[in-house]
DNA sequence: CCATTTATACTCAACATGAGTATAATCATT
DNA sequence: AATGATTATACTCATGTTGAGTATAAATGG
């Protein structure tokens, strides 16, 4: 006889990339993922996400990873685990009432760095307060939130933690009642932005050695959008004659014909993604740059 | 009021290097891997895990990652999540009786490229006759399974569903009851031998950009040692001096000033893992070299 | 027609990588 | 004591890959 059985939430992080800014669907304006408990209807865990997406959203969900199971804190009889996921999707049609796409650098001011390093001045101040002399605070706080040179734009959840930890999220402090910090981001249910930060974290890494960032573009696209919205989910800017010398040598994409029209400059030429190179390559190397 | 409760098995697989070969922790005379429900007691996941795998093997964990989480084919009411995990040690003390350290080429035979390409003349044989003329299958066994140049050592959960679909594998066939194909390795209970092909891949690929290795090493190694286990794991052998040059550059350890005696040949130094490169470089660029 | 804007094509130095060769220090044997 | 086998360690060299910068082309709006 089982000791106990547990409620199994799903939880969906749902990103497109829109007008060259990543986005994220919530519900509750912005304050909740998508999500709902694993049902003795659901065929498997994929399909239950997909249930409680679309009832929530009304928004279909597209390409779809995994990303990390936890259980709660304390372990009671009512206890619950969550399995968290990763979608990739464009944005379409009408948004329905009590859905909602946010900029994710709402939650995460700190890790836009598209234009320069993120401006951090009161944030680094509380931080430094917070290491005092400790040397082992202070190393970890120069790790991930290093001046000038270093930035890594792939230690978000680090990052979220440290901040959790300094006690800077109202997330952190719902007991306390702590002063909370401007600057520190839209604040989210239970541990969703933890969530969001794992799934940032998580794609960041991803692009550079899979093509996934297609699955956020329309059929046919530019190379600036192509390379803007690798910025736009890196938080970096990209050297664009390098950008464009690593696309063509991966041959990842081929011309339409067409050319882009309506906006200012020299018309772009129109790519779409040469989907043989998922036969061709299936899951290995396909590197793409990121600037230092 | 929650649909249904469901049962949330944790399952281990636990990695050792030993005399040059890759070995994983079995119960029921390599039949199984240590698992158990996560229970009421449990603190965590970890916790959990942890518990269940010094009470079946007695052996204390130590790295621990999670791999995947998935849910029963058939969503009845007594349905159940299994949670898995990766763990790195090495093998202390004497063996619990129902624990056994077995090697992990012994369920994947075609994985260990260490000497040229695996022979897999037998194997090979069935698979072109289940492609036959489907031109969708030759590209996948020409993709998984290429002849010479082109062997890709992370694809091993591919592998692994491409045999089961083929029919080739004892537990793809608990109801047919078909003739096995020898030379395809050890069965293992449910789904555990795709649990042991994910973790496989999911290591092999993680050595390549973080430094994990060295939590299967004693303390002092030789730079051969050091080689041998990264051979062990990737089934790959790797170019000498240029694992050499690598290991250099990288700063990832340090000589401890004694040599290594007893062997054939001159001696070698000992080194030891640079413990600093994790607060360094935390989680980002550690790249260790495979061979083509 | 000119300034502005974006696209696209090159160049060059620094660094990393794959492959191979040469020499040094042990041990086991003859 | 010399020899061969075995392993360690140090170089070399051609080829790729990467970061950074420059130059030219084709559109638009005044």
């Amino acid at each position: 006889m089982p000791d106990s059985g547990v409620q199994a939430d799903l939880i969906a992080v749902l990103v497109a990339v829109t007008g060259g800014e990543p986005r994220v669907l919530t519900i509750e304006d912005g304050f909740a993922l998508p999500s709902g408990p694993l049902q003795t209807g659901h065929r498997s865990l994929q399909a239950g996400l997909r249930a409680w997406v679309e009832a929530q959203t009304h928004h279909p969900l597209g390409y779809v990873e995994q990303l990390y199971t936890f259980a709660d804190q304390r372990g009671g009889a009512d206890r619950s685990v969550s399995i968290s996921y990763l979608g990739l999707t464009r944005e379409v049609g009408a948004s329905y009432p009590g859905a909602q796409w946010r900029g994710w650098y709402e939650y995460f001011p700190w890790e836009d760095a598209r234009k320069g390093p993120p401006s951090l001045a009161p944030l680094r101040a509380a931080l430094e307060g917070w290491a005092g002399e400790e040397p082992t605070r202070r190393a970890r706080l120069a790790w991930l939130f290093p001046e000038g040179e270093g930035w890594n734009e792939e230690l978000v959840l680090q990052r979220y933690e440290l901040l959790w930890e300094a006690g800077l999220l109202p997330e952190a402090m719902r007991k306390t009642q702590a002063h909370v910090l401007p600057g520190t981001g839209l604040e989210m249910t239970h541990d969703h932005r933890r969530i969001l930060a794992t799934a940032i974290a998580r794609l960041r890494a991803k692009i550079k050695y899979r093509p996934v960032v297609f699955e956020l573009l329309p059929k046919e696209f530019t190379l600036l959008e192509l390379q803007q919205s690798m910025e736009a989910l890196a938080g970096q800017s990209l050297h664009k004659p390098n950008f464009r010398r690593l696309i063509e040598t991966q041959n990842l994409v081929e011309e339409t014909g067409e050319l882009a029209s309506g906006l200012a400059g020299r018309p772009a030429k129109l790519f779409r993604f040469r989907a043989e190179v998922l036969a061709e390559r299936g899951l290995s190397g396909t590197k793409l740059p990121l600037v230092r």
